[in-house]
RNA sequence: GGGCCUGUGGGUUAGUCUGGUCUAUGCUUGUUGCUUUGGGAGCAAUAGACCCUGGUUCGAAUCCAGGCAGGCCCA
């Protein structure tokens, strides 16, 4: 058919992943990459609108676990970096030479963190006598101030929270809400008399992550990285990732135990009850526009994005038909929709003198749950016509819509869940062969695609030697471990620790 | 980190190899008007582009260099 890429808006299909998602993004208006910085996108009303309802799923999960909002400055002073640094490079030093950080003496060994980093040299015409940079996580500007408002037991927990920009200097390939350049950022910092509070803390964390990842009807893989992928200063680092439909791995959530390393760097001290200074224990727990890109990879199809209820900007879009032929199907419409808005959903009227069928298409593709048309024929018969963006049409009551539509907005939840559970467990599979030996070539084994599940037990340089072999990164172990001991695929250890290898963004 | 490719109206595309025919092609989109309107309507008019800087040349969208941006592959 000569318009058929016509009829899709020019969009890939999705099997062709790597081209379909750079193209959805902008087809259905979540962003506007032209800006000519690489990794800097311009959010569109409809993209943001979605990003703020992410946001209100973590907000909510903030205030009711206690979490307070603040705001940090954007800029940091070079000198802050430093004793962050020193930090980072004496962990590292102490992993790497595997003794306890402890024994090791502050180098002044420069990590890498800098130039990942934005600098700002230059107030003016003047070069500023400190250089200050822009904050690709707020650790630093944070903790500098926490140690100022922590004095006592009583000021603990401190648990706080900003949801921010911060910006990294890619080099490598970006690919909008997914690699970017200036990053929309949600992070909780935590701050507790001791590693038994810090440890409660992870565990929320963990369930929060579940509950918002339910209401993004996203399966994840959670797991704890291994120790040379934890985040710098931390005693470990959990991760939930996203299966891609290409098979790839998505982190889209992190949170970290610090114990009390951190805390030794800026002085995180208090006076317990005995009048006695102890270290602070910390954590924290970071999420991104990532969920955002998640959310479009997963539930999105040819014909465009599919928005879960919880954060479809539009859940219902209620469209007049034929309304020239009977004034009073618009008058219908707009009560139909201020029903439905009185009732907590997010509806609105297309009222654009356009043909049907381009309104449904363009509702299409950015992906809103439930299209309702309302005309003549449906005002004789007080009812309307509801089409499902997971497919299916049905007649519903007028009076009836506002509970009749709610409830199909949790099925339409369900569906998305079921079938992004069925996508993941296709992409996830037992790896191939029973063990790896080095004679062995991969290539026609291993499936890029694929997320292979795997008994791993082994150290850093059998990690490696399973990168290397495979081609692919080890995630981590996860939390629930196989119930019978297997094979570790590289030392034959019996182990029941599960981990995941993957291709990752 | 290493290598490769690309850059033409808002989008997409012809032209680039082999410099002059390009005052730049088609489709789409935008705007205006009329007719239309239960899943992408039709006709007409109109608007709109050679990434930037430098070089070679009588002459550059086309060749060369650098920059910026985008994409791909490998580590």
């Amino acid at each position: 058919m000569a318009n058929h890429s016509k009829a899709k808006r020019g969009i890939p299909p999705k099997s062709d992943f790597n081209s379909w998602y750079p193209a959805i993004v902008e087809i259905a208006d979540l962003v506007d990459k032209r800006y000519p910085i690489k990794g800097m996108d311009v959010w569109k009303p409809y993209g943001l609108s979605a990003m703020n309802l992410i946001d209100q799923l973590a907000r909510g999960e903030m205030l009711r676990t206690g979490h307070q909002e603040y705001r940090f400055p954007l800029l940091v002073p070079e000198a802050l970096l430093d004793k962050e640094n020193r930090l980072v490079s004496r962990l590292k030093a102490a992993r790497e030479a595997g003794v306890d950080p402890s024994e090791l003496r502050l180098d002044e060994e420069e990590s890498g963190f800098k130039k990942e980093v934005y600098w700002v040299t230059h107030g003016g015409e003047n070069k500023l006598e400190i250089p200050m940079f822009l904050r690709p996580t707020s650790e630093t500007p944070m903790y500098t101030m926490f140690s100022l408002w922590v004095r006592s037991h009583a000021d603990l927990p401190l648990k706080t929270f900003q949801i921010v920009n911060t910006f990294r200097y890619e080099t490598k390939q970006t690919r909008s809400f997914i690699r970017v350049r200036e990053i929309h950022f949600f992070e909780a910092h935590t701050v507790h008399a001791d590693q038994h509070g810090a440890d409660m803390q992870i565990q929320e964390d963990a369930e929060m992550v579940q509950r918002i990842m339910h209401d993004l009807c996203l399966p994840s893989l959670v797991s704890q990285r291994p120790v040379w992928d934890t985040f710098p200063g931390a005693w470990y680092t959990k991760a939930a990732d996203v299966v891609m439909p290409n098979g790839r791995t998505l982190q889209v959530a992190t949170y970290h135990h610090y114990r009390d390393q951190w805390a030794g760097a800026f002085d995180l001290s208090y006076e317990d009850p005995n009048g006695e200074t102890q270290m602070c224990h910390q954590t924290t727990f970071g999420m991104s526009e990532r969920l955002l890109g998640a959310v479009v990879g997963m539930h999105g199809d040819d014909k465009g994005l599919v928005m879960p209820p919880s954060i479809a900007p539009f859940q219902v879009v209620v469209m007049p038909v034929a309304s020239h032929s009977d004034g009073n199907v618009i008058p219908a419409v707009q009560a139909l929709a201020a029903d439905l808005n009185a009732s907590g959903l997010r509806a609105t009227v297309d009222s654009r003198d356009v043909r049907p069928g381009v309104k449904h298409y363009d509702w299409e593709i950015k992906g809103v749950p439930i299209r309702v048309e309302l005309g003549p024929r449906d005002l004789k018969s007080s009812k309307c016509v509801a089409t499902l963006r997971t497919g299916g049409k049905v007649e519903i009551d007028l009076d009836e819509a506002p509970a009749k539509i709610r409830q199909m907005l949790l099925g339409i939840s369900d569906e998305l869940r079921n079938r992004a559970n069925s996508l993941v467990s296709d992409l996830v599979q037992e790896f191939p062969i029973e063990n790896l030996d080095s004679k062995d070539n991969l290539d026609s084994i291993i499936d890029e695609g694929i997320v292979y599940e795997i008994a791993f037990d082994g150290n850093d340089s059998d990690a490696e030697f399973l990168e290397r072999k495979t081609g692919l990164t080890l995630l981590g172990e996860c939390d629930d471990p196989f119930a019978e001991p297997r094979e570790c695929l590289v030392t034959h250890n019996p182990t029941t620790k599960k981990q995941y290898i993957a291709r990752m963004y």
